[in-house]
RNA sequence: UCCUCGGUAGCUCAACGGUAGAGCGUUCGGCUGUUAACCGAAAUGUUGGGGGUUCGAAUCCCUCCCGAGGAGCCA
């Protein structure tokens, strides 16, 4: 059933344009629009449309890297083997002209994918010239100019499909845990958690702004339907200018009633380890080509290391980091902490000082919250940041206004507490961190298809 | 917003006070199993903009613009 060439997982069939021809046109090339329906072939012929990613060729025989979905497939031309026309064609054709293929799916060790097509017929569909992105190195800045091209890039292409991987997975994840996905909006009335800077808009004459986070919009929710999530885009105005940071971002947050710390903590570590234990097993091939250390994501197996706050502080005062009981931490303390081990670090119990305000405090000593992070081995930072929340609606009150949030505002997201209070937790995860983790890149931007940074927006 | 580094051919870079260079890409020629193919030849420049120092500036100085890396903040 599973092929080398296939490159993906033991899933269900996918879905197929293209059904095989009827006997009487047996004849005729079967077309194609895959990596994975080639295997399918072997010996037949068949037709197939895709972009030319590069072309080594002599005299009398050509090698065309076409690509289609699912990777790069090789085309063999011996220059006898078609039609003079044909051979013109194949002379003239340029890197990312889209051209269509005909000939017999061979299997031979020399073709890069293992599987390639003995030309019989070769057109040129549209005839590319001077494609800025060549086969030698190229500076990043010129590559987000290009970002639509540089997408067609092998490494890109894994990236992306990885990010898919992921997201699928976390469809999966909550969706077997029988979570209901609840949409939050975007254009939002007023700050979430009225910490990071937003970005405004206009919405008929009142300000509105742009939903950095959905949690809010997930607790009444929860009210509702018990286990929910939300899974979309964010946005942070903050002059972030790292590569760990973008303005536009996806997160992924579930909210589950009646959900106490302990089975919070168990609930990120279980998603977390299902994730990466789900690209190890379906994005393997992706992860090659991204030349990714995969014992590193082999050893990220549950349970994670647990440790407060408190004793996260003494552990960095013992490696001679200078910080205090009470200050928050930056990348260097996330780094000490998180490379103690191969696996994830959860940080627990921090200071309320510096946390949000919804944050339960921890019943045994009031000073922290029930809050946590993950930390992600190999300096990747926090990867998730959740808490227990608040349900008593006086101790909510209380907190708002001691961060001097507009009670207004807030009506709604008190009446939570108001008619039928419960406990309640949940995390939030920035995919782009993740993803990044996973692949081994070191730049957000290449983990997303359109990053959008710092007084950058094209394209 | 702050700090550091950078901007030279389409791309990646060299030349660092004295005639502007290479590789890749492009064009032309050669090659029947290439793997960023290879071999030979050719074309390609207001050295980011403006101002200054100098006999002479890509090179030194000022300024503006643009980019990269980092800090803070966070996911």
């Amino acid at each position: 059933m599973r092929s080398p060439t296939q490159g993906g997982h033991a899933g269900p069939p996918l879905l197929e344009y293209n059904p095989a021809p009827m006997s009487e046109s047996e004849s005729k090339p079967t077309p194609v629009t895959s990596i994975r329906e080639l295997s399918r072939h072997i010996g037949q012929s068949v037709e197939l449309r895709g972009w030319i990613d590069n072309k080594r060729s002599s005299g009398k025989i050509a090698f065309l890297q076409v690509r289609v979905t699912g990777g790069t497939v090789q085309a063999v031309a011996g220059r006898k083997d078609v039609s003079e026309k044909d051979w013109e064609d194949i002379e003239r054709v340029t890197q990312e002209s889209t051209v269509r293929v005909t000939g017999t799916v061979k299997e031979d060790k020399r073709a890069p994918s293992g599987v390639e097509i003995q030309c019989s017929g070769f057109e040129v569909l549209s005839l590319t010239q001077d494609y800025p992105i060549t086969p030698k190195e190229h500076g990043t800045a010129f590559l987000m100019e290009h970002r639509h091209l540089w997408l067609r890039s092998s490494r890109q292409r894994s990236a992306l499909r990885v990010r898919s991987e992921v997201e699928q997975a976390i469809r999966d994840f909550f969706y077997e845990r029988d979570l209901t996905l609840i949409d939050s909006p975007i254009l939002t009335p007023a700050a979430c958690e009225g910490t990071s800077t937003l970005f405004e808009t206009d919405y008929f004459g009142d300000k509105a702004y742009l939903s950095q986070s959905g949690q809010l919009y997930l607790e009444p929710a929860a009210a509702a339907l018990g286990k929910v999530y939300c899974f979309g885009p964010t946005f942070r105005a903050e002059k972030s200018k790292t590569r760990r940071h973008l303005m536009e971002f996806w997160m992924v947050e579930p909210e589950v009633a009646f959900l106490e710390f302990a089975g919070l903590c168990d609930l990120a570590q279980e998603f977390v380890g299902y994730l990466v234990a789900r690209v190890l097993d379906r994005s393997r091939e992706e992860l090659k080509i991204l030349e990714r250390d995969t014992s590193k994501l082999e050893a990220v197996v549950p349970p994670f290391p647990r440790i407060t706050y408190t004793e996260a502080v003494k552990i960095l005062n013992e490696k001679g980091n200078p910080i205090q009981w009470g200050d928050d931490f930056g990348g260097d303390e996330e780094t000490i902490l998180a490379s103690q081990l191969d696996r994830p670090v959860m940080v627990t119990k921090f200071p309320a000082s510096f946390k949000a305000f919804y944050m339960q405090p921890d019943p045994e000593n009031p000073d922290v919250v029930l809050g946590l992070d993950l930390l992600a081995p190999e300096g990747y930072g926090e990867i998730i940041g959740g808490s227990q929340r608040i349900h008593d609606p006086d101790l909510l009150l209380r907190r708002i206004q001691q961060h001097n949030l507009p009670i207004e505002a807030f009506q709604w997201y008190l009446d939570v507490r108001k008619y039928g209070a419960f406990p309640h937790s949940g995390f939030g995860m920035g995919i782009e961190r993740f993803v990044a983790w996973m692949t081994g890149l070191t730049h957000l931007r290449e983990t997303i298809p359109y990053p959008r940074m710092l007084y950058k927006i094209y394209p």
